[in-house]
DNA sequence: GAGATCAGCGCGT
DNA sequence: TTACGTGCTGATCTC
């Protein structure tokens, strides 16, 4: 029998995994402060290795110093390296203790680096005939070690994410056989392990000078073939160089190892130490996974067993009369217009499946789907049921949307995929999206092939799985009613908002475009007159240069790459010199173009002219939705030139009007209510502006009736401020007023409303005790940062603590009134089209426009009882332009 | 040369 | 060094 050998590059895995999680490293530490990034990272490639895999015997080689042969022979080699952060030198000798509790070897050798560790056994296995051999790394130089019985897997950007080299794919990818890629290297040199090889040559040279020589001993016999003079001259006068580098990045496959072949037997998992250790290191999802492990392994086998669903056997769903899991394949994202392909159903130990949508049409499966009284468990409600809308089928008594279930339990690191989520709650029998069909162009569904079917009911054994204890988890969070009143409600109301879309008037768009175009044409051109050369306008860099470098104007900001040239930076700049207003006004249009004109112009239905928002209803951290394809919560309101976008949102019948009402400061109001701050309040019961009252007293007038439209100004900066938990500093740079300044008026403002300054430090209190905050309906965001050591990511988390409550709670609101909202209009003509944070948007035809003037305000008002009263605001007209 | 990802920017509440 | 988002273009990296 054959045995397979994995051979795994322990320092550049461990590089890599701590790199892949080097922004989330302060995430990773355990209760004594050791950083456990890396160590978690190698051990998710382990598991994805050893599954995948399945290898009989394993060892992970280490680099054993700083010096080797390499660098006696080559002082500088891999010189000039930043040293190793101590928050991953800390963890390597963990590191080596998980890779022993999971029955893996792990070794090193004086004067070798790991990669000559593995060549050695690599060569010794092969020699000795019976063995397969893998090589995991996250350095693509050890695909040179590549054969027929060796393959090389290189770790791509995560580490988990693998890429297999055979040596037919390197030779596809890389246009030359493994064996030579020492030559290419020789001949271009190493840049990270800082070695040169031959000037000039870089990649394409390199390849194209051994495919046709072969190696670079041959080429300097044959240099006089080599075309190309002053190639040949570097040729000639780097050859000692490119020499040395070729031993370089020779891997040595004779290196004295002490270890023999048959001391690596994989041992598996020491459970009892392997516990131990996740323990001490925090890592509660790789302790739910072991003993998930335990029980799963068991039903690995049944678990893939399942019935092909066909019109023959369709009678059987009969079977399921109390609930049933139902999950609907879409081959892309937007649900609208995906194509369908395939689902799967069932309960318990009776799965159905296939890769046939048209069975959707079998009154069996649409009994079920439409049964009043049998519940469905799904994963995204709003999809699947906008996914069966379109064959005519109404979804009905949905009881688990598993998605919808873990957005609510924790907002971060929520995901669109089964099984990300069911990962996320313990649960590994499923696959990713990605593991089974792939990402980016490569994605590939294959409705034949029976991995397709076994994926998708895996994705509804996990649902099905996952259903109990996740109501459980809601509950102790007290979240039920959060999600059966609100949640589980809004979901089919925005499913139908999103069905209906609003209709988009190309024309109009058009026309726009056709303007915009030749304006910006002619500013082009004055530009590039000022300017004396024709440059790219649209990109920063070379606006930069042109502004701060040609013209010497004075830089007042810098980005990360260079000089800003952002509006408040232009802004500045623009009386210095007429060119930047230029820009200023060519930035403007051409946004509106590509965004607005060319971008809704793509997303225009055909069929009906409508625009199909999808509201993403599981993202934000605060419970607000978002919108996507086209995103219809950021069309141009401020500047009268994108305003006039929103000639172009128009009633689906003539005659009918646009119809918007917006809630008048719902965020402050919220504020006023859970602060419990009487002064606020008492502005917003008497019907005051606020902002003027908020001036008055910071400012300390007799009256409202003395404040000037410029102290009102600052007073709303402060407002708003308040709610984004801003910084004196913030708030100086927002309103041009001094950092001193700003600190007084933010004094003042607690002074004249103390229960806001009591909420502030309570509700931090709360975060720093129970590392969450909440809103009004129970909504919690996590806040793991709370207790930080980082200024930084603690003070982010404190302004968050703060803000989360009123935002959210705000969103809270009108998601009930758009429920009530619903249910009010449900038997008129009336439709709602979109929700734009606090504001809704209708349609209305002219023998409803009394009604709704009424009922929708009344709706939005009473959605829910504050210490203050809530004021609507509604607008129509013809146009959503002319709705102001 | 195409695709993926990052950076900068600007639109909304 | 003020909260939450989407999405465009250009630059850069990767294959």
């Amino acid at each position: 029998m054959t045995k397979k050998l994995l051979l795994i590059d322990g320092n550049s895995i461990a590089f890599k995994a701590f790199y892949a999680l080097y922004t989330a490293m302060d995430k990773f530490t355990n209760p004594s402060g050791l950083h456990t990034s890396a160590i978690y990272g190698f051990n998710r490639m382990l598991d994805k290795v050893l599954a995948d895999e399945k290898p009989t015997d394993v060892l992970v080689a280490f680099d054993a110093g700083k010096t080797t042969f390499r660098t006696k022979m080559y002082a500088d080699y891999k010189g000039g390296r930043a040293k190793t952060p101590t928050e991953l030198s800390e963890q390597f000798p963990f590191l080596k203790e998980l890779i022993n509790a999971r029955g893996i070897s792990t070794y090193e050798l004086p004067d070798y680096e790991a990669d000559d560790i593995i060549g050695t056994l690599a060569k010794k296995a092969e020699e000795a005939g019976d063995y397969q051999v893998v090589i995991v790394t996250g350095d693509r130089d050890l695909t040179q070690l590549t054969s027929d019985k060796t393959t090389v897997q290189v770790s791509k950007k995560g580490v988990t994410e693998l890429e297999t080299y055979t040596p037919k794919h390197v030779e596809e990818k890389l246009g030359v056989k493994p064996s030579q890629i020492i030559e290419i290297k020789g001949l271009k040199g190493d840049n990270s392990d800082n070695y040169p090889g031959v000037e000039k040559v870089g990649d394409k040279t390199a390849v194209r000078l051994v495919q046709q020589f072969g190696t670079i001993d041959n080429l300097y016999q044959n240099i006089d073939q080599v075309s190309g003079k002053k190639l040949k001259e570097h040729l000639i006068h780097d050859q000692a160089q490119a020499e040395r580098a070729h031993t370089l990045a020779t891997i040595n496959r004779d290196a004295p190892v002490t270890v023999s072949l048959d001391q690596l037997k994989y041992q598996g998992d020491n459970i009892d130490k392997l516990t131990d250790f996740y323990e001490r290191m925090g890592f509660k999802s790789f302790l739910a996974k072991l003993s998930v492990d335990d029980q799963d392994h068991a039903d690995d086998q049944a678990d893939i067993q399942y019935t092909v669903l066909s019109a023959k056997n369709a009678a059987e769903l009969d079977q399921f009369t109390d609930e049933v899991t139902f999950h609907l394949e879409m081959s892309e994202e937007n649900y609208h217009t995906s194509p369908l392909v395939g689902f799967a159903i069932g309960q318990g130990d009776k799965w159905y499946v296939t890769n046939d949508p048209e069975l959707l049409h079998n009154q069996h499966v649409i009994d079920l789907l439409t049964s009043k009284t049998i519940k469905k468990n799904v994963f995204d409600a709003k999809r699947t049921y906008v996914g069966l809308y379109r064959q005519g089928i109404e979804l009905a008594n949905v009881d688990f949307d598993m998605l919808l279930v873990s957005y609510l339990l924790n907002t971060t690191n929520n995901s669109n995929d089964v099984g990300t989520v069911a990962h996320l709650h313990g649960f590994y029998n499923v696959k990713t999206d990605e593991e089974v069909y792939g990402k980016g162009a490569k994605r590939h569904i294959d409705p034949q092939s029976p991995a397709f079917l076994a994926h998708l009911v895996h994705k509804v054994k996990a649902i099905d799985a996952l259903h109990d204890g996740m109501f459980k988890d809601l509950d102790a969070h007290n979240q039920s009613k959060l999600y059966w009143d609100i949640e589980i409600k809004i979901a089919f109301v925005l499913a139908h908002m999103e069905i209906n879309g609003i209709k988009v008037d190309a024309a109009t768009l058009e026309g726009m475009g056709s303007k915009f175009k030749e304006r910006l044409a002619e500013i082009e051109q004055t530009i590039f007159q000022e300017a004396g050369e024709e440059f790219n306008i649209g990109s920063p860099k070379q606006l930069g240069k042109i502004l701060f470098e040609k013209l010497r104007l004075p830089i007042l900001k810098k980005t990360k790459t260079g000089y800003s040239t952002s509006v408040d930076v232009l802004e500045k700049l623009a009386p210095d010199a007429p060119i930047v207003q230029n820009v200023l006004d060519y930035r403007q249009i051409s946004k509106l173009q590509s965004t607005y004109v060319d971008g809704l112009l793509k997303v225009i239905h055909p069929d009906d002219s409508k625009v199909h928002t999808r509201y993403l209803q599981t993202l934000t951290q605060t419970g607000r939705l978002s919108s996507v394809d086209p995103n219809l919560q950021n069309i141009p309101v401020r500047s009268e030139e994108g305003r006039l976008i929103r000639q172009a949102f128009i009633p689906s019948h003539p005659g009918w009007q646009i119809f918007s009402s917006d809630y008048s400061q719902i965020e402050l109001r919220v504020l006023a209510s859970i602060t419990d701050d009487q002064n606020m309040q008492d502005a917003f019961k008497n019907g005051e502006d606020i902002h003027a009252t908020t001036a008055r007293r910071i400012f300390g007038l007799p009256s409202n009736e003395e404040v000037t439209p410029e102290l009102r100004r600052q007073a709303k900066a402060v407002n708003f401020g308040i709610v984004y938990g801003i910084s004196d500093f913030g708030l100086a740079s927002n309103t041009g007023i001094t950092r001193k300044q700003a600190h007084q008026f933010i004094e003042r403002y607690f002074e004249e409303y103390p229960g806001v300054k009591k909420y502030t430090e309570d509700i931090v209190e709360f975060a720093r005790n129970h590392r969450y905050v909440e809103t009004i309906a129970h909504r919690r965001r996590y806040l793991p940062d709370i207790n930080s050591k980082s200024f930084n990511l603690r003070s982010f988390a404190e302004r968050t603590a703060m803000n989360t409550p009123i935002q959210g709670s705000a969103a809270d609101i009108i998601k009930i009134a758009m429920i009530n909202m619903a249910d009010a209009i449900k038997d008129m003509k009336t439709r709602m089209l979109l929700q734009v944070h606090d504001e809704l948007i209708f349609e209305v035809p002219d023998e409803e426009l009394d009604t709704v003037k009424q009922l929708i305000p009344s709706v939005m008002d009473s959605a829910i009882h504050l210490n203050v009263p809530l004021k609507v605001e509604s607008h129509w007209g013809k146009t959503w332009y002319d709705a102001k």
